[in-house]
RNA sequence: AGGCGGAUAGCUCAGCCGGGAGAGCGCUGCCCUUACAAGGCAGAGGUCACAGGUUCGACCCCUGUUCCGCCUACCA
């Protein structure tokens, strides 16, 4: 295969696919425990089955296998290792979709029919995400994909769970959690979003019992909630209150008096009438305080958060009340109770107050404060070594603005409530002895007929545990209840958080609970690649879960990045349309493209502003590297002979030495996990130093087929352009491996080269000056010909003048270079005055070129451009001068800073000088001409 | 309410240890020069959010203010 042949344009369509398979097919990506090198692992913060690539993705795996890539290529001995979560609550939300589509229902099937339709749907369209990570290039060892619900990782789940049972880390009880109406599942808290919206602060009056008169006023953002009253809670020192504390008040609507008790932590004097209404069963801070005074909980909602007949009955609701409020949503109940309050004399006033609600993660409904048995993971014994670890650096959080968010979060975290009441998931190793636990196990209930108005066909088959009952919890179904010695077990009906098993993935991944090799050898593992939004969710957990269970961590480095947001900086989301989908833009741009731009652009602190023109630019620089190529094979045919850096050319020095400080650069960004710089030191250096300037400066010398120095450049520029292959490849894997099979090589794929080391030989300040002094000469001569506009076949001769005999004689070297960039014949002179036939003279930082053209200038504009250069450079002047005269500065100021201005003073000095010359001569030239 | 981050060219963003304001895109002009017009060259464009302070010197350090974003939170 030849390049030559080929289109002047990369299409990344004709060769993407063909080098995915091939990577896979040829083992590329494969790890194994016995390779050498030192060991480098990241696991893939595993995507959701149900998912699809999006952008984020994009960007969390693209990072993350530039990464690999790298280690890869510097001989580490690295494993990706790849999977997928079975996200419970997402997953089943999504079968239970098309079931519904279908017009059953998850509970018409029944829970292990449920199950298995999931199974089926996951085995169909489960490695939809992993086909679509491979064609982002991912190089994950895939044959190693595992699955959250895998038997082993399930296994892992078991022995966890178990042995922080067994530890007293994992308990059972009746709390009151975050519960969604519409999934009818517990969350933990977080997994509610808070989200402002505006409610009113009703004023409610509260008779004070035996003396009718006197009424406390309490302010509530729900006062549905008040049915479940049962204390007024009141500031101990509160003159206003202090002598009605222990006293009661008759609560609104029900039967039922209530005590006025005194709490400072409840209560804020200055807040609302400094009364606070406590509803124990539907409010965190009402349990707690609750638990303070030892009141009853009184629910009155249902699980579905609708007004509950039995538990309105059971606190004492008046009947007519029951009637007219009973399976309300909570939002209808409101309105209804306010008519119902405001009838009975007892609503003070309703103002407007916004006030922040919970919402469900997954589904978006308000989420509500509901009493019931769940499992938790007791959290503080499991925060302080998680803590520890991050500030005493043994895990480097990156960047380092987030160390703090993860300490403070996790010095108020609470207890985590693990137990899910859906039936995707790892269902909790706890069973109940029917014999012995018989009056605490409830159901399976019958369809609940008391709820008219159901929007659903029926209500969920629902076991429920009750808080007294006693499990028995382990790795298997046991056969004999050690109590009583029967045989028949109910299992408990809940599901793990997916967070718990995604808590283990750093090791369930590799084998644990077996001491595997895999285990050994990559654990702890080097990197986690993650955003901000699951910091909390997930890399904490992982990192208790770690600590607990392998007794070391279970990574080095924790490095967040930022969010992908659109050009308008919305977050993306599909009910906006604003999303930019990664497959399209694959499609449109090429893979390359999408990983280069994302690279790019992700620098720590700032959430990314996708921009379509971006990813084209960068498209525009896989074609221009694709281009080289093409340059490159019109140069392979050649004889090309190795060489000592001494004995190349000027060109072939500077790109050697240039490139040797680009590899310093990228690979310094890496180590740093600045993938923004690393990306642009590489566009600079390939665009503008390789393709721009080199390539340029050697094209007159490739032309000479023969002579000695063609040879030994055109060894250079095959030797340079691979090993720039090679430097590019983690960002781009595609196009370099294209290129670089049809390049003389060894090897079977680029993948497994070594990346690129600086090779300090190659090294030449001088060179690199000389260059300068170059590039400084040749952007003045193109200055001067862009403004003269000369007319084509015109001769233009150049002189350089004024600068120190060395710099001359460097000059006088690239002459021949000087001629073929500036497009004309160019002399160098060593005229210390200028000639008289000098048409103008144009200077920049000390550098003058006079400029001598035949044929029609544009000698008007000539003079403009000059007239507001000399201005400007005197401007400049000026304000250094003025600097210079400080006596402050030049006598506090360091001297190099001092000299360093007095020299660029004089160089400014003469620039202005040399521009007015210029300036004089054009006026001339053009009064002669207009006479 | 608290914490964190941001504010630099028309747009998106770099700017390291305080010392001459940068890139990409867009815009203007010239050029299809034998790798690339998805290209080359040359330009225009900035009160570095605002106000103080430290310093010989501030985009950079300190204080305050405004606006934007995010995270956390029990103000009913």
């Amino acid at each position: 295969m030849t390049i030559r042949t080929l289109d002047k344009v990369y299409d990344p369509r004709q060769v993407e696919e063909r080098w995915s398979r091939f990577w896979i097919e040829e083992g590329l990506f494969h790890a194994s425990p016995e390779d050498p090198g030192q060991p480098y692992c990241i696991v893939i913060p595993p995507p959701n089955v149900t998912g699809s690539l999006h952008i984020g993705h994009a960007l969390n795996n693209s990072l993350q296998d530039i990464l690999i890539r790298w280690r890869r290529m510097q001989g580490r001995n690295v494993l990706w290792m790849p999977g997928t979560d079975h996200a419970g609550i997402a997953t089943q939300n999504v079968v239970e979709k098309q079931l519904a589509h279908e017009g059953t229902s998850r509970e018409a099937l029944g829970r292990d029919r449920f199950l298995a339709r999931v199974w089926q749907w996951k085995a169909k369209s489960g490695d939809t995400i992993i086909q679509q990570l491979k064609r982002l290039g991912a190089s994950c060892d895939w044959d190693r994909t595992r699955f959250t619900m895998d038997e082993g990782l399930s296994r892992a789940v078991r022995e966890v769970f178990v042995r922080l049972y067994e530890e007293g880390l994992i308990y059972r009880g009746e709390r009151l959690i975050n519960w969604c109406p519409r999934c009818l599942t517990a969350l933990s808290d977080i997994e509610v979003e808070r989200e402002e919206i505006k409610g009113k602060l009703y004023s409610i009056e509260y008779p004070v019992v035996d003396e009718p008169s006197l009424r406390l006023i309490v302010a509530t953002t729900r006062p549905e909630t008040m049915l479940g009253d049962t204390a007024v809670a009141v500031h101990p020192d509160d003159d206003r209150y202090r002598h009605v504390i222990g006293r009661k008040v008759r609560l609104p609507l029900t039967g039922r008096t209530v005590p006025i008790v005194g709490d400072s932590i409840l209560v804020d004097r200055e807040f609302g009438t400094g009364a606070v209404k406590i509803t124990p069963a539907h409010d965190f801070n009402d349990f707690d305080a609750g638990e303070r005074h030892r009141l009853p909980r009184l629910p009155i909602f249902d699980y579905r958060a609708h007004l509950d007949r039995k538990g309105m009955q059971e606190a004492e609701v008046d009947a007519s009340v029951i009637a007219a409020l009973a399976a309300l949503p909570v939002p209808k109940a409101r309105s209804r109770i306010e008519l119902l309050l405001r009838d009975g004399g007892f609503l003070r006033k309703v103002e407007d107050h916004t006030m922040a609600v919970g919402k469900c993660y997954r589904c978006k409904t308000v989420v509500e404060p509901y009493l019931s048995p769940q499992w938790f993971v007791k959290i503080g014994p499991l925060v302080e070594p998680a803590v520890k670890v991050v500030e005493e650096g043994r895990i480097r959080i990156i960047p380092e603005g987030w160390i703090n968010n993860y300490l403070g979060w996790m010095r108020d975290i609470k207890d985590w409530c693990i137990s899910r009441q859906i039936w995707w998931g790892h269902q909790i190793p706890a069973w109940y002895c029917r014999s012995c636990n018989g009056e605490f196990i409830k159901g399976p209930a019958p369809i609940d007929s008391s709820f008219p108005g159901e929007d659903r066909p029926s209500a969920p088959e629902r076991l429920t545990i009750l808080p007294g009952a006693k499990p028995i919890v382990a790795k298997e179904a046991p056969v004999r209840c050690p109590d009583c010695g029967a045989h028949e077990f109910l299992r408990d009906p809940d599901v793990l958080d997916t967070w718990f098993s995604s808590a283990l993935w750093p090791f369930s991944t590799l084998g644990w609970p077996d001491q595997t090799v895999e285990l050994k050898t990559y654990y702890p593992t080097a990197a986690l690649v993650t955003g901000l939004d699951i910091l909390f969710f997930w890399v904490a957990r992982m990192i208790m879960m770690g600590l607990k269970f392998m007794g070391d961590v279970p990574f080095r480095d924790v490095y967040i990045h930022a969010l992908v947001r659109d050009a308008e900086g919305q977050k993306m989301s599909k009910s906006k349309g604003n999303v930019i989908d990664p497959l399209g833009v694959m499609d449109q741009y090429g893979t390359d493209a999408l990983r280069f731009t994302l690279a790019s652009m992700a620098s720590p602190g700032r959430d990314i502003k996708l921009a379509e023109e971006r990813i084209e630019g960068y498209r525009n620089f896989a074609n221009k590297i694709w281009n080289v190529a093409r340059f490159v094979h019109l140069n392979l045919n050649g004889d090309r002979e190795p060489c000592p850096p001494e004995s190349r050319s000027f060109a072939d020095r500077w790109i050697l030495s240039r490139l040797n400080a680009a590899i310093r650069a990228v690979s310094s960004e890496l180590e740093q996990y600045r993938f923004d710089r690393a990306a642009s030191a590489l566009y600079q250096f390939i665009w503008h130093e390789y393709c721009d300037w080199y390539l340029e400066l050697i094209k007159p010398v490739l032309q000479q087929a023969t002579t000695p120095e063609a040879l030994r450049t055109r060894e250079t520029l095959v030797e340079s352009f691979e090993r720039i292959l090679r430097l590019l490849h983690p960002f781009m894997p595609f196009i370099t491996e294209e290129i670089w099979q049809t390049l003389p090589h060894k090897g079977t794929s680029i993948v497994r080269q070594p990346y690129p080391i600086p090779s300090p030989e190659w090294d030449s300040k001088e060179i690199e000056e000389a260059f300068t002094l170059l590039s400084k000469c040749l952007s003045l001569v193109r200055t001067g010909r862009a403004l003269l506009n000369y007319a084509p076949g015109a001769t233009i001769a150049f002189f350089a003048c004024g600068t120190t005999p060395p710099e001359q004689d460097v000059l006088s070297g690239l002459r021949p270079q000087l001629s073929h960039l500036g497009r004309g014949n160019v002399e160098v002179s060593r005229h210390d005055s200028w000639p008289t036939t000098d048409v103008l003279h144009l200077a920049s930082e000390g550098i003058t070129v006079g400029v001598t053209v035949e044929g029609d200038v544009d000698l008007q504009k000539a003079l403009d451009r000059i007239m507001k250069q000399r201005s400007d450079t005197e401007k400049e002047a000026n304000r250094i001068e003025g600097k210079l005269a400080s006596v402050n500065f030049t006598e506090k100021a360091p001297p190099d800073v001092v000299a360093e201005h007095q020299d660029r003073l004089k160089t400014l000095r003469r620039d202005a000088a040399i521009l007015a010359s210029s300036e004089t001569q054009i006026r001339a030239m053009l009064g002669t001409r207009g006479a």
